[in-house]
RNA sequence: UGCCCGGUGGUGUAAUGGCAGCACGAGUGGUUCUGGCCCAUUUAGUCAAGGUUCGAGUCCUUGCCGGGCAGCCA
């Protein structure tokens, strides 16, 4: 395979920087979310590839809001934002910026192109810049304003910018071309009357830049020299030119790549805005969100998220991706880095007939992770009374199940091979306690005279447990595409009714009195699982569960 | 029936005219004090038809299929 020096494989857009760099351009690239919504892991896409291709080239990476649309903006998005992208790993030193900022200059060169007889003031409703602007197949007429003098518009946009008119009553169009076949280029408004106060600048704007206006403008005094930007642009890129070619300024290049669509969730802000205001989320950070504050209350650490951007790829095809993959770069992050400890999420109390009544303290080390020798070791207290996992007995074991049934003998991790001699049910039947036996001559987990068992289980002391409650997340839809095109029905109807599932009771080993926040743990058989960052403290302690270990047992037992 | 973009295993991608690879998933086997990890192995692909060429996934033509575009959203 054909790599890069960088390790990473081609893409279109690093072939273009390769040549563009080869030639004596720089890198500066910027990533421009609007402040009207959280950001979630198709960002982070965008995120990679900006912030990515900056770092890869030596160049930087600047971080914009996009604010020009006072009606929809707010502070507290501006901060979430800068948040998460911290979070992922993105650092945009002191180059935050924001449009509004640039509102003054935009309107001086919306004066020029008005003086350049480029742009003029137009009384239409919207609905007759509709109607005139034709269709996909027809050509658009000229609106009667289009020919106004330079004075008179420069008049009238004057007088709209502080007020004058009723909103909605006129915009400043571009004059380009109402036959052109792209409709973008049919006399796009510039700017529309808003008397609507924003969130930084007050009331001192009664106009406001439209995005194929502001945009490359915002690009051209920030010095960008690659403007990437999601496929929905495709259509938009001769108007980013036809802009900056009239003006005659610095003229980034726009490229455009596909943006993530991931398996079983939802992307879209207005969707993800739905699933919270209609309660089927608890909210933006609900754990089963796709947002970088849901996953990080997940568990997910953010390295995860870059390494699945970089295995997905960058290209132009509309594509949907496996959230299968997704959850394996969480695995193969979590497994490298995770501490392992043990806790039984759904407790059997198991007594151990023959362990003495008054045993002196019996603690018994454990590795902290497998993968990472440095990690070291631990203490778990064992006793005579412990809880394994419910799914680990079966009175009636089938042929593959390699767990604890009466009379079976495994091994508790760390600890002794027990056998399981007898069994409590209570009146419905249910197993609520075993007994077995304990042998002396195993601890630590082997036998002397190299006897072998099939299993190793995970277990806690149930005088030394910590209670816990652990909440079960899963995927949020049962559907691949839940908003799929063609698809009339509501998204919301193919919510996975079992993507959350609160458990109370469990047992944590005493370790886990000292649970860090910030750390996403392995309990031990079971899966990855982070205290709440909400809800968790030592006294009652929350654990989300990330993801789930593989599962080949699981697997096996649901093929039958 | 206008314009723009795109079609490589089930999924995501690489191959820049020269052996169609990689990862995920799925299957099988091995290993194992996590039915995890790891290792080995199997399965499976260039939308179609022409053309250029010694040679085409790649270039050209036509067709087919898919996506996007008619906000004073971004």
């Amino acid at each position: 395979m054909n790599a890069e020096p960088s390790g990473k494989p081609q893409n279109f857009i690093r072939e273009i920087i390769e040549n563009s760099v080869a030639g004596g351009a720089s890198v500066h690239t910027r990533f421009p979310p609007e402040p009207n919504g959280h950001l979630h892991i198709g960002h982070a896409k965008a995120m990679c590839i900006d912030f990515g291709f900056a770092k890869e080239f030596g160049g930087k990476c600047n971080l914009r809001f996009d604010d020009t649309n006072p009606a929809k903006e707010d502070m507290e998005y501006v901060e979430a934002i800068q948040r998460d992208v911290r979070w992922l790993g993105f650092d945009w030193d002191d180059r935050l910026f924001f449009a509004s900022d640039y509102f003054e200059r935009m309107f001086e060169l919306a004066v020029e192109l008005i003086r350049k007889g480029k742009a003029y003031v137009c009384d239409q409703t919207p609905e007759e810049i509709r109607e005139y602007r034709g269709s996909l197949t027809e050509p658009g007429r000229k609106s009667p304003f289009r020919n106004r003098s330079i004075e008179e518009n420069l008049d009238l946009f004057e007088r709209m910018r502080t007020g004058e008119f009723e909103d909605g009553s006129k915009t400043l169009r571009a004059k380009i071309d109402m036959t052109a076949p792209n409709l973008n280029l049919r006399d796009p408004v510039m700017y529309r009357i808003v008397r609507f106060d924003h969130y930084r600048l007050g009331d001192s704007w009664r106009v406001y830049p439209t995005y194929d206006w502001a945009h490359g403008i915002e690009d051209s005094i920030e010095g960008i020299t690659f403007s990437l930007c999601d496929l929905d642009f495709e259509n938009h890129r001769p108007l980013y030119d036809w802009f900056l070619s009239e003006l005659d300024i610095h003229h980034p290049r726009q490229i455009e790549f596909a943006r993530l669509n991931l398996s079983y969730t939802v992307m879209s802000k207005r969707k993800l805005m739905s699933l919270v205001e209609s309660g089927m989320v608890s909210d933006w950070d609900d754990p089963r969100m796709p947002t970088l504050s849901g996953l990080r209350r997940r568990g997910v650490p953010p390295e995860a998220i870059r390494s699945f951007c970089e295995t997905i790829g960058v290209t132009k095809v509309n594509s949907l991706s496996d959230i299968a993959l997704f959850e394996h770069c969480v695995r193969d992050v979590l497994n490298k880095t995770a501490p392992r400890v043990m806790a039984v999420i759904d407790p059997l109390k198991v007594v151990i007939v023959n362990y003495p009544e008054d045993a002196a303290d019996d603690e018994l080390d454990a590795v902290n992770n497998p993968e990472d020798p440095s990690a070291g070791t631990r203490k778990v207290p064992f006793s005579k009374t412990l809880y394994i996992e419910r799914s680990d007995f079966m009175i009636d074991p089938p042929k593959k199940f390699f767990r604890l049934g009466p009379g079976r003998e495994v091994r508790l991790r760390y600890a002794y091979f027990i056998r399981c001699v007898d069994y409590v049910q209570n009146e419905e039947g249910e197993v609520v306690e075993l007994r077995c036996e304990y042998d002396p001559e195993t601890r630590g987990g082997n036998a002397p005279d190299g006897r072998k068992v099939k299993a190793t289980l995970h277990w806690v002391s149930a005088e030394h447990a910590i209670d816990a409650e652990v909440r079960l997340y899963d995927r949020l839809f049962l559907k691949e595409r839940p908003d799929a095109p063609g698809d009339d029905s509501d998204f919301r109807e193919y919510l996975n009714p079992d993507s959350f599932k609160a458990l109370c009771g469990c047992k944590l080993e005493p370790s886990l009195k000292n649970a860090d926040p910030d750390i996403t743990y392995q309990f031990e058989r079971l899966g990855y699982f982070r205290p709440d960052c909400v809800d968790h403290s030592s006294e009652s302690p929350v654990f989300n569960r990330t993801i789930s270990l593989r599962d080949s047992w699981a697997k096996a037992k649901g093929k039958t």
